[in-house]
DNA sequence: GTCCCTTTGAAGTCT
DNA sequence: AGACTTCAAAGGGAC
């Protein structure tokens, strides 16, 4: 077991006690003695990447090994990203739904192998962007050459199925922001030589030569951006230097780090579509800086809503409202699922003929509880970093500020009442009937048997109070199966009764088991079932329906909720 | 044109 | 403190 960082208590909510990969700019913000982390990640990496391994290892003794498919390759049986995409490509002409390497879709893996795309400034030559464009992954349709000179190169953004990065305001990689602090952490391959000082010793990956990654990055003021070094120093050949060009005013230029190197694109992303930005000064940064999560304040705001104003000032309601109309619409940070989300969609699009975003979303929330608790953790690690660029860069604002800001949905009834209600009017009160996505045997529907990790992650209480993953591991297992398989109504039931299960970290799980209504109370008699069979479910759809019996049983709990949508 | 659906997680409000 | 709600992305579908 890797020896993680101490528990901080991230004032970022993150599950920091389950992310294996800590940047000093926690420790910056928090000013708590966390330890260094940092000097240790690639010990710790690599400890997680075995510890991983075994558990894969200790899995495979399990009962199910001759019906599991392989195991994924090790990351390290890539010793290219070249490697890698060629798996990819060979896999995918197979037509099978592999459950990728350890980091399925990551695009910014691509660059450490771009070290000859790379331009003399650090920048990425669009040569190397074309590769990603062959590959078709979805988020690597970003010509890295727009992340440059926002060039607006014909992307072939627009030849795959509306592709996150087709939003993309400036052809920006969604997760590129995250890249760049990430980058070391994540990447299975190496950065390149030339751009990286340091090589770690134990794993041969090059590091950046400064160990702190996040808070150098982010703006923190205009004044005093010039003096932080950059996350991606390693990716300047002069070190000591700047990586931005800040003029004395802070920033003016939208973008000006775009011409350093793609890793600025951190400040942009499918969020920052154009649609969405103003052209004047809304979706800037005080410090000029745009980002992601501004939007305009064209996007639809309830008029009620404005003088409702978080800040709750006493000025006349006509100035609040246009003060509110000219406030930015400052977007959420995604949240580690979105994250994976917005990198998966266009993948699952892709190799599924579903474009119903519902669909795709029942898939991907699948994918997400049959990653491993490594893979989860380094979406866990993404979103914290996101959050955290997100506080840095709006001090003030506040989830709440967009609270009311979209369309409420129908709130018919309290919960409690929903809850008894929903047993008789399960099948007739939905607006919609329900749509199972997922059909059965679906091709590309394979998500925890492709490739083990419901196994790797057997949510004991240990473990769920152990790592990132482990939460969503136990979630799964709770409520995965039913998720997929109740209508709104009930879904809302199984939030309630995942959240009281996950609330009482599994431990105290038995409280939020007596639950008033069967439905919730289902969920572990399936999910036990479920756990045990999976291990010999085929990787489709009965990793959520393992068994007739199971099937059944939701039949029975449901009637009409395994209503299958119509074939394409 | 707007909202729903669907997913998970974060963070808000409410009790 | 715990329960509950809202929002974040996405895009087809329903109205």
């Amino acid at each position: 077991m890797p020896q993680l960082p101490p528990a901080g208590g991230d004032d970022l909510g993150a599950p920091d006690e389950l992310i294996p990969f800590q940047d000093e700019g926690d420790e910056q913000d928090k000013g708590a003695g966390r330890g260094s982390a940092h000097g240790d990640l690639d010990e710790l990496k690599s400890s997680l990447v075995h510890e991983s391994e075994n558990r894969r290892a200790s899995a495979s003794g399990s009962d199910s090994e001759a019906e599991r498919p392989p195991p994924p390759q090790p990351r390290e049986s890539f010793q290219k990203p070249r490697d890698y995409l060629a798996e990819v490509v060979r896999r995918q002409q197979d037509g099978g739904f592999f459950k990728g390497p350890p980091y399925p879709g990551y695009p910014f893996l691509m660059i450490p192998e771009l070290g000859s795309t790379y331009l003399p400034n650090g920048a990425l030559s669009p040569g190397g962007a074309r590769t990603y464009l062959q590959m078709k992954w979805p988020l690597l349709d970003v010509p890295a050459g727009a992340t440059l000179k926002d060039s607006r190169s014909p992307s072939p953004a627009h030849l795959s199925n509306k592709v996150p990065v087709v939003q993309h305001a400036h052809h920006m990689h969604p997760l590129t922001p995250l890249i760049t602090y990430s980058s070391d952490h994540f990447s299975p391959g190496s950065p390149p030589s030339h751009l990286s000082p340091e090589i770690d010793p134990k794993t041969g990956i090059p590091r950046p030569p400064h160990p702190s990654e996040l808070s150098p990055y982010y703006p923190l003021s205009p004044g005093a951006v010039g003096q932080i070094p950059h996350a991606l120093g390693w990716l300047v050949p002069q070190q000591g230097q700047p990586v931005y060009s800040i003029p004395p005013g802070g920033f003016r230029h939208p973008y000006p780090a775009l011409a350093m190197n793609a890793s600025m694109s951190s400040l942009m992303s499918s969020r920052f579509s154009p649609h969405m930005v103003s052209p004047a000064a809304h979706g800037l940064h005080p410090s000029g800086i745009p980002h992601p999560t501004i939007v305009s304040p064209i996007v639809k705001q309830e008029p009620t809503q404005a003088s409702m104003s978080p800040g709750g000032n006493s000025k006349s309601p006509g100035s609040v409202k246009k003060e509110e109309e000219k406030k930015p619409h400052i977007k959420k940070p995604l949240n580690a699922f979105m994250l994976y989300m917005k990198e998966m969609r266009a993948k699952v699009v892709a190799e599924c003929t579903l474009k119903e975003s519902a669909a795709i979303n029942q898939i991907l929330g699948r994918r997400w509880h049959s990653l491993s608790r490594e893979e989860q953790a380094k979406y866990y690690e993404l979103a914290r970093k996101e959050r955290q660029l997100h506080s840095q860069l709006y001090p003030t604002w506040s989830a709440r500020d967009n609270y009311g800001k979209k369309k409420k949905r129908k709130r018919e009834k309290q919960p409690q009442q929903q809850i008894q209600d929903t047993e008789s009017s399960l099948a007739s009160k939905s607006k919609k009937p329900y749509v199972q996505y997922l059909p059965i045997e679906k091709p590309c529907d394979s998500p925890a048997s492709s490739h083990g990790s419901m196994l790797d992650s057997p949510a004991t209480p240990s473990t769920a109070l152990a790592s990132p993953a482990a939460p969503a591991a136990t979630h799964s297992e709770q409520a995965q199966p039913l998720s997929l398989t109740t209508k709104p109504e009930a879904r809302a039931q199984l939030s309630l009764h995942s959240a009281a299960f996950l609330s009482s970290k599994a431990a105290s799980s038995s409280s939020s088991l007596s639950s008033p209504s069967p439905l919730l109370s289902r969920p572990i008699p399936f999910a036990t079932m479920t756990h045990t069979a999976l291990l010999t479910s085929p990787p489709s759809f009965p990793a959520a329906i393992p068994s007739p019996q199971a099937a059944l049983a939701v039949l029975q709990a449901q009637p009409l909720s395994l209503v299958t949508k119509p074939a394409d």
